[in-house]
DNA sequence: CGGGACATTGAGGAGAATCAAACAGGGTGG
DNA sequence: CCACCCTGTTTGATTCTCCTCAATGTCCCG
């Protein structure tokens, strides 16, 4: 998932779940801090996430770190260039996972709908990535952050007492090498929301929603 | 083309005539300045680039731009998501561009192997687009510079005298608005390189590349 | 020759990074 | 059960990269 608002708020909700006849295996169940792939590894399957988190990383050789994206239910992460996987990819939150055989991405000829589904949560990949461009290239910390709260709200936010409570499963650092920011600008830019009053933040790993239109304004650059 | 350099140089190249039987429309020809479609219009075709430059770019409300990709031969443009176009797309330098219908990529009917193709093709993308990521959230401005440089002598230089010539034909602001930097930043950056006898400027939309090596281990962020 | 668009250069400032220190908080072992 | 430690987070002080604003320069075209 890439986390990011670029006007338009509720972009089409990513497949509740894909179509298919039998052509399914099993679920898979993962561990938070377990490994799904490596860059380089050889594409056997692809992943549709029913439950829990996955993060996408890629690294430089100096160990300076990019989270390429989050996987939430319903995102589907594996998608091969040339066969091989080009992020590393691993649990933040306990997955369970529906696994597809990559030849069910590349040929139709197991079970075209099947196909067809995997091709276009591949198209919406892409277009969610250019959204995400914006955000690294374009938008202030303040707007970054903001933006990433805006859209974990509507993805995973839920009601309660009134307002919208949001779960961080990943670290700041993680926040960070996803928004392009460093783990303190992370954190001062969240006490800053938390202290002009559009955010709480009831722990470390859970934030609440106080006013979601300031917050909305915000990733949009709304100076006011 | 996601110009950026992540390690290994030498991406397999794209695909220089992607296979077909008669499916093949005629090419059209557009002239610099033309737009082939705008954010938000219906996908009716994709276009494989023959000759020239495109660029594609995204907005936002208040005029911020990203450049999300410059087109060179062999790239394929207008990648569907939900049938729309997210990107705009207009000509830098007079094109010749192979155009398939949108059908040959959402489904086998037609034509097998083009629709292998065309999907491959937007698995690479995806691929590209995550190094990109690399470059916009993480790297200095002598590393975007360093790193566009590199990547277009590689895809687009020609030796000229011993050395290679690139030929830029986007303006200063659009390499910024792909990099995520402003114009005046990219103009310093580019003086600075050629100070330091890595690059030559032949002309505002020529640069000889006098140092190869350096600039490589610029991109990757030699502070050597 | 003059105008306009684009590019370069300079001075100054803002925002985020860096460096460093205090502060949770959760898990372990005594 | 509590003290301790380890890791991750927050906060502060300072630095530095890149942006902003402004002026000058260059090239192309009528």
């Amino acid at each position: 998932m890439y986390v990011t608002v670029t006007g338009d708020q509720d972009q089409p909700a990513p497949l509740a779940s894909i179509s298919s006849k039998i052509t399914r295996s099993p679920t898979a169940h993962l561990k938070a801090g377990a490994h799904l792939y490596f860059e380089g590894d050889s594409v056997k399957w692809l992943y549709q996430i029913k439950t829990g988190v996955l993060r996408l990383t890629r690294m430089m050789e100096d160990g300076r770190r990019q989270v390429i994206a989050f996987g939430y239910p319903g995102d589907i992460v594996g998608f091969p260039s040339d066969g091989l996987h080009h992020t590393d990819c691993d649990v933040l939150e306990d997955v369970c996972l529906q696994p597809y055989r990559r030849s069910m991405l590349e040929s139709g000829h197991g079970d075209p709908q099947l196909h067809y589904d995997l091709l276009q949560a591949a198209l919406r990949e892409i277009s969610a990535m250019q959204d995400h461009f914006m955000m690294l290239g374009r938008k202030s910390a303040v707007e970054k952050v903001a933006s990433f709260l805006c859209v974990l709200t509507h993805r995973v936010g839920k009601e309660v007492g009134g307002y919208t409570q949001v779960v961080l499963p990943m670290s700041r650092g993680d926040i960070a090498d996803f928004l392009g920011l460093t783990t303190e600008t992370v954190s001062r830019t969240l006490t800053q929301l938390r202290k002009s009053r559009i955010i709480a933040i009831e722990n470390i790993h859970t934030v609440i929603i106080r006013r979601p239109q300031a917050l909305s304004s915000l990733s949009l650059g709304d100076r006011t």
